[in-house]
DNA sequence: AACTATTGATAAAC
DNA sequence: TGTTTATCAATAGTT
């Protein structure tokens, strides 16, 4: 487009390449602003120079572009940020299952313990009432044995129930990983990871 | 550029509007592509047209221009990435708390009333060994009474507390909303927001 | 979509 | 970098 024609391939010198990156990242700027004026449409550029100087042009907002190009974009469907999502949910899901799990479990233990023990209670108080004799009390005494285990009064088996899920493994295969080291009260990570493109 | 210069204002026909996209598209995309390969540049093009529909060009990869762009971006030093993995955190640690304190009360009281119910029983089995005569039946009777509370024995009770801390609000100023029903067991939804910016 | 008169972009030189 | 100028490329309007 000027005094003579120039091939299109990288341009060896560094101060002419310098020149041209300036001139034509004008236009392709001006060109691009133009197309979003005339034709109502949105664009977005973003141009690094070689030296890693970064330009931009958005005709809306850029993060809004970029939002809407994820959402259109070919990969699989799934946007870069879509993909960290859907893995983010499925990790979380799995963790949060099985510390819920957990949880229900030892409350359902000490529900079950609990019934057990008031109709054990029961039981003592009618066998009092209706054969308050010595032979009735040592089979009142043989059940109770059966009903309290020994770790039940202790706090501290809830604890060692639940972190020690924290442990568990996650091995999918990966890219992203996100310390989510907030899931739990203390310490524990976890690594969501994402699915690599086909 | 042709017969008449055009002034570069919205075209007001759809249809030389459609004509003149279609004919600066192309040359957008072409000179795009001279700049990245004449000046060594990395450059990335969106465009939407007003139908709609997505075009673009990456001289390298998208995603990798973009997650650049976005580190170079005056987020404060925060992609939008970043941003959201923080708010997520918050938003999650918060809930995850909440839920957790809410269990682990359930946890506690059952506990307690545990340890009472066994003390209980262990009370009635001595008085049953040592004195077991009726005047004492009634002594244990009024114990007992106070011991187990009616709701005790109910499953509902554990689930209907950790879903109404579900409804809880979060009520920040906003931008961007992660659905993540899948927090709890159910159709529970938090909004995660971004803060605003300074 | 193809044509072509015209304007716009830009390579080389300063 | 900005300016100039000769030339090529892009494209508006037409078909």
């Amino acid at each position: 487009m000027a005094r003579e024609r120039r091939a299109i391939r990288r341009i060896e010198s560094a101060a002419a390449r310098q020149v041209t990156f300036s001139k034509r990242r004008r236009g392709l700027f001006k060109k691009a602003e133009e197309l979003a004026v005339l034709c109502d449409a949105d664009v977005a550029l973003v141009v690094f120079s070689s030296t890693g100087k970064l330009s931009q042009f958005a005709s809306s907002s850029m993060n809004e572009i970029i939002d809407k190009y994820s959402t259109h974009s070919k990969n699989l469907g799934k946007s870069e940020l879509q993909q960290m999502e859907k893995n983010l949910e499925t990790g979380l899901q799995r963790v949060l299952c099985t510390k819920d799990r957990q949880f229900m479990q030892q409350i359902n233990d000490l529900q079950q313990k609990g019934t057990q023990l008031a109709e054990e209670n029961m039981r003592l108080k009618n066998q009092m009432h209706e054969v308050p004799t010595a032979s009735m009390v040592a089979v009142a005494d043989a059940y109770a044995e059966n009903v309290v285990p020994d770790d039940v009064h202790s706090s501290d088996s809830v604890m060692t129930a639940v972190h020690s899920a924290s442990s568990q493994d996650n091995d999918d295969g990966s890219d992203i990983s996100l310390k989510l080291a907030f899931f739990f009260t203390q310490q524990v990570t976890l690594e969501v990871r994402a699915v690599g493109r086909p």
